[in-house]
DNA sequence: TCTTGAACCTACAGCCGCTGTAGCTCCTAT
DNA sequence: ATAGGAGCTACAGCGGCTGTAGGTTCAAGA
């Protein structure tokens, strides 16, 4: 049985975070000592490394959730697993292109600037002068 | 005289958002009408121009607040506004880096996926596994 | 066995940058 | 005069944690 500091330690979370997914219901609520404190089992460690290495891939919490219960029917096709998957790949593919825009942009901007004072300084007059900016507006998440 | 709603709107904002701007200090009070409501200068229009604008190319409020304030100063040098910029350059590069890694890592997850049984999908075993993925763990923001 | 002090507990506030809601009041066009 | 679109304030909620305050429990050393 492993404390909640332990448990933390081995999958790179914190303490807090697992009681924050307890208190959301992605973690099961584990048992307790006379005392009050979680006492966790290798279950729980399995169950939270499976969410912490999903995490460090960028899925949300939902999609994790999903993953988590999907998983719980072994027998089932995986398509459902893939779509969240592929899903979640086009995301990030969305994104790539937009940082991407934007390094161009304030590459360009930074470029242009010729460091003299702050009346002349291209990083501003492009911020100002809306025409002169290549990106989209606010067209989601970067 | 602009009403919050033509302010809104010629700026591609939200009426809220400019309240918000309002409350953190970032848009000044603007006169009002007997009534109580908001009434805007073509200089209201000209900041919430340049905030949205500078938010379109992802700068924190933090940094365009900085933004503002430097360039209200037209005589000095430049050098702070480009550090700003620059800096935000990086870290979108940074960002940049650490998306690609995960675009790769997905798709090799994906990739491998022969679309069989949930017991069988690669993606649930690199979820499962850490050995098996490439990621770093929660280096910061994707 | 007793004492320390590190680790645990709950409850709640705060981060960023908005967005949405409820329940009003105001302004303007007909 | 009236209708209704637009404005107002105040506050809660999003995601995904993180930090704090103020108290309790557990395990190791004396």
């Amino acid at each position: 049985m492993l404390t909640i500091g332990t448990l933390a330690k081995r999958t790179g979370s914190k303490v807090q975070t697992i009681r924050y997914y307890e208190q959301i219901g992605l973690m099961p609520e584990p048992e307790r000592t006379e005392g009050g404190q979680r006492r966790y089992s290798g279950a729980a460690l399995d169950r939270l490394s499976f969410i912490r290495h999903a995490r460090d891939l960028g899925f949300s919490l939902d999609a994790i959730r999903e993953l988590l219960t999907l998983s719980d029917n072994p027998g089932q096709p995986c398509t459902d697993i893939d779509a969240i998957a592929q899903k979640h790949l086009r995301a990030v593919e969305a994104r790539l292109v937009r940082l991407e825009a934007l390094r161009r942009e304030l590459r360009r901007m930074i470029g242009e600037c010729s460091g003299g004072a702050v009346s002349e300084c291209r990083v501003l007059e492009v911020l100002r002068d809306h025409g002169e900016c290549l990106m989209d507006h606010g067209s989601g998440n970067l």
